[in-house]
DNA sequence: TTAACCGGTTCCCTCCTGGTAACCGGGCCC
DNA sequence: GGGCCCGGTTACCAGGAGGGAACCGGTTAA
């Protein structure tokens, strides 16, 4: 899902952290375990993804959710808040912004 | 106009360096000269400024017009160009979330 | 019992960002 | 000619962000 050289990177917006981003991205569509964060996300480390998550609960953007049944081995998730989710709107004004620009950052960049 | 200690530095939401954003508010009104920028960019020092300003003249969203009126000294200006005119679009969408849920993102941090 | 896996944590290292302080060339003003 | 201001540039430095590799405790599967 997000290229190593993801050209998300270029854009002059970014939200949190380097990875922030993408796993609001990624927890948009439900909940997730760590362990699925770290596939479309290539490349990111445990630790680095354990750091930005830590981060995003700090602001009270996403929640960890020790979802355990009895029996099985305790699954913790991790979801979008309300106030996670009320960012995806400035963050698709950012993203529409981008693409509609795209050409225009590029030869900007290269000259 | 700018504090110091502007909040603005809470949000999870950046555009390009540190100063980019103020900058970009401080040209919105006009055109501004070097000098003239250092002021509501409370603290910012001349090296930071001008390495911010590189970059968004490198980005294509600012523009250094050196205004040379004859027996004067020359008085170069920055100003936005289209592309850093049309930023201020998602910086709005960003500033209002900020403001709608500001209190959430305080709570949340002091916990 | 042992092995494997999941979800981390810890230590170490590197690079980039931002800041300080000093210096500097061109133009005007006296 | 001597300051002085404007608009920078040039070292140098400190802190933090990000990454690599190793380790680890609990649970389940063989």
């Amino acid at each position: 899902m997000f290229d190593p050289v993801c050209p998300s990177g270029l854009s002059p917006i970014r939200v949190g952290d380097k990875w922030a981003g993408m796993i609001i991205r990624c927890l948009e569509e439900g909940p997730r375990r760590f362990s699925e964060l770290r596939v479309p996300l290539r490349g990111i480390t445990a630790k680095v993804l354990t750091q930005s998550l830590r981060a995003l609960q700090r602001d009270g953007l996403v929640i960890r959710n020790s979802h355990a049944a009895p029996g099985h081995a305790p699954a913790p998730v991790y979801e979008l808040t309300a106030l996670g989710r009320s960012i995806l709107e400035p963050m698709n004004a950012a993203c529409a912004w981008a693409a509609d620009h795209w050409d225009d950052l590029l030869d900007a960049r290269e000259s």
